[in-house]
DNA sequence: TCCATCGTACGACGCCCATCGTACGACCCC
DNA sequence: GGGGTCGTACGATGGGCGTCGTACGATGGA
């Protein structure tokens, strides 16, 4: 078995697209932690590693909604190295729900913009 | 005092546009009895009242669900004479998230026309 | 006035989930 | 080969939420 073989072998529970479900999809997004990893993908160039994100939960935790992000179908992981790396699985949401991604990322950046607005002011003197 | 005072004094805990929160619209989204609420008041011509929904649960429950919504700032809600009416807060929605609310219910159609042509396809011969 | 209906309040119960700590396997680099 | 890092597995735990039953207030109609 090669090196690639075995990169692709440890990852497992991609839902196909045809097998996306709303349910999973809004349940995935309605934690806090999960729907700023979303955010964080949504928002880098490139695909991200597990271990730069920014989160506030212990690694344990971390892969917990790692999974459950990935079983909802919301993004894709595969390995490089020891890093696992993610995606959003844009087409295949859009096929499923057309539009409701974009309009979840819009919003939780609109969120998140908020917050930092919030804390800006209650820092002011 | 009037009766139409009254009848809205009997509802409480709507919230400003301002502080509705994705956090809690999404909680609220989340679940499927107030998911197919919110479906039946959009797909309907007028504002719907409580009794006349299509829910699996008690009453009791219900109450919890429409309150849920409510708290949420999904749906407005008032009286007219003893049965509560239903609306959605389309425009304050759309101001604190732009075509969140569009995006949902499309999606949420969408989920419920495939359970519908899953159980039609389980009943074929 | 009296009753039926609608919605609410409150308490109870059960279950699911987010979180953590610890121990373990996989991989890279020296 | 050996240590260090990354991610996982597993069990435990605590809290929150959906659900119900029952009892109660409000309204409208007979």
């Amino acid at each position: 078995m090669t090196a690639a073989h075995a990169a692709v072998d440890r990852i497992g529970d991609h839902p196909d697209a045809a097998d996306i479900t709303l349910q999973r999809i809004l349940e995935a997004f309605a934690d806090p932690v999960r729907r700023s990893i979303v955010r964080q993908i949504a928002n880098a160039p490139d695909d991200t590693a597990c271990g730069t994100f920014d989160i506030s939960v212990t690694r344990s935790t971390g892969t917990h909604h790692f999974r459950v992000l990935r079983q909802s179908g919301l993004i894709r992981q595969y390995y490089v190295g020891t890093s696992k790396m993610n995606t959003l699985r844009r087409d295949d949401l859009e096929q499923a729900f057309p539009g409701l991604l974009d309009a979840l990322i819009a919003a939780a950046n609109r969120e998140a913009a908020a917050a930092r607005g919030a804390q800006d002011a209650s820092q002011e003197p």
